[in-house]
DNA sequence: CTGTTAGCGCCTTCAA
DNA sequence: TTGAAGGCGCTAACAG
């Protein structure tokens, strides 16, 4: 690996009149700043980022922090933050947690010896410890939360607007005439999902039903554990739900799983929404109606915040916490009547923030 | 963010005494060790990785380049050599090239110059320049291509045996009974879509059948074009084929709208068989007999080789080229017969290196 | 065992 | 417009 030294040297300049080039913060005479690009051509020269940042201590590194990129809604995360950074000239390293809180902890500590200069992360499921976060905010680290907001609410965060989210979908059911409609969510430990069981029961309550509490099947994220939980309350037809909305993609699939293991199908049996895709648009049946976050938004507005949080330290006016409308994908899992079969369609839902 | 200096001072000793602490490379005192350890805590210490990298030009960094991560193939590579990685202490950096060959150059630079010790990377479709990875290579970059091979055979590399598994898909159409089987592929610039393309056709002529031209469909890797291609070849049922095989994913998807669009289905009017899982298990219908790559194990075994590449400079003992194995799973999608349905089997394909 | 010190490669005043 | 020189924080001799 050359240096700046053997550019300089095969120049015939100083190192400095090379850096010079390189940063373009000082004026180079034409003629020495060709044979500074020819040399560095030559002997196919890369400025060496390390040295740069030990000078500078500005790495032009992020960090971002998801449970795990093996489900499609962190990638799209992770592509959204990656283009807003390297639309200014950052790098983003990316790790999972595996929702473990102590490898979520050491993933941390690495990313600060690191020296990113920012840090965006979907906290693990449990024990997110906020002491740890507060730390890295008192080094000078900023820290925007996606997707889940820890309860402190002192922390910079980007989500989707959960409660009107639920809400559209629970509203879609109704209007399709379900009435018996259970919610299966994943850990109510998390924010998020509260919220999301607050706008099932609030669009229930406007529309005259009464949230009962053995239609609200609390769950974690491991489909097999949802699989039978479900099973066993959809075993019995006299207190079986006409219908299902799930607060995200792997209790939908374990719903699903349990579902079928009944030998009930939607819509037929059960009408069924859930948060996130679960496959590819309609190619396959049953073609099951979709609550769709703006993922690839959620990492990019993350990431232009957290930039901004970078460039103006000390200076910030309040925290952010910017919420995003969802998308509801009407498909055939929430058709009643499968005579009524239309294309699926897109309605928007109202922003906040 | 303290230095290891204000950690010396507030323990009373030397920086020297500090490093030896934190390395472990010399012994210290338990008395001076235990008021080292102190004092990282009450600073809240973490050495300064990019001080350390200049000093011992060693980042503990590896790259990996893939397409998209948005993609479900590359995260489970990813993660895969994530895992290999942090194992030996090494960090990933992961980015998408967008199957640009421009975009993949400047990443390749970005990496270079962020000294990373080995890249992984699934080249872009098009146009990779052999020149750019060779002056890595002397560079003393180590690099370990994925999935997908380049033409010139001197570079490392790990993927699925392609051959052999786009022979014992298209085995297994025709042991289902299918006979006119078709096999859409993606650009047969690259050179595995070449190799599945030859398992089709050896498969072919030992069932004493003959590769016909017309049933190659190539593609690319956009869903549109693919869908139209195959709406175009479909729809006269005189020249019909009874079954389709899918070299990718993509392919694949387009493929199954194509067939849709003309009204067809699977398994009732054409067979099909594709490399890559489309959805999540046989949650969904048709349910895809899939021919299923060991995403995780080429990530993984992919950093194995590259670590031992960077811990072994020079002393290389020939090219790795690893053909991991891949498995088939039986569907629907491929059941001529809908009475004989059963529940999904794998069979493994026997290992080649 | 502990302390001292010379750089790693680069950027950035500061002088010339 | 160019060159010289001091460190950024840390590790690895080396000296004590």
């Amino acid at each position: 690996m050359a240096t700046i030294k053997e550019v300089a040297d095969k120049a015939g300049v100083s190192v400095g009149t090379v850096s010079h080039v390189i940063t373009g913060s000082v004026p180079v005479s034409e003629l020495l700043r060709q044979r500074v690009d020819d040399a560095i051509r030559v002997l196919d020269y890369h400025p060496n980022h390390v040295a740069r940042s030990l000078k500078t201590s500005r790495t032009h590194t992020l960090g971002i922090i998801v449970p795990d990129m093996t489900i499609s809604f962190y990638p799209q995360i992770i592509r959204g933050a990656e283009t807003g950074a390297r639309a200014k000239g950052y790098s983003l390293v990316a790790v999972n947690s595996l929702e473990s809180p102590e490898r979520q902890g050491e993933l941390l500590s690495i990313l600060r010896s690191q020296q990113v200069e920012g840090i965006l992360i979907v906290v693990a499921e449990s024990g997110t410890s906020g002491s740890q976060m507060e730390r890295l905010e008192s080094a000078g680290i900023p820290v925007v939360c996606l997707d889940r907001v820890p309860e402190r609410i002192t922390v910079d965060s980007v989500s989707v607007e959960d409660v009107a989210a639920a809400e559209m979908g629970t509203d879609h059911l109704l209007a399709m005439g379900y009435r018996r409609i259970a919610i299966v969510t994943g850990s109510l430990a998390l924010r998020n999902e509260r919220r999301r069981l607050q706008g099932y029961e609030q669009s229930l309550r406007r529309a005259g039903l009464v949230p009962s509490e053995d239609l609200i099947w609390q769950g974690n994220l491991r489909s097999e554990d949802l699989a039978s939980m479900c099973r066993d309350r959809l075993s019995d037809p006299e207190t079986r739900p006409d219908a299902l909305i799930c607060t995200n993609g792997p209790t939908a699939l374990g719903a699903l799983r349990g579902m079928y293991q009944c030998g009930l199908r939607t819509p037929d049996d059960l009408g069924f929404v859930t948060f996130d895709e679960l496959t590819v648009d309609d190619l396959f049946s049953p073609a099951i109606t979709t609550i769709v976050q703006p993922a690839y938004d959620i990492g990019f507005r993350a990431s232009e915040i957290l930039l901004d949080l970078i460039h103006n330290k000390g200076a910030r006016h309040g925290v952010t916490n910017l919420r995003l409308p969802a998308t509801l994908k009407v498909r055939e899992s929430s058709r009643r009547n499968l005579r009524l079969v239309r294309p699926a369609e897109v309605v928007p839902l109202r922003a906040s923030s």
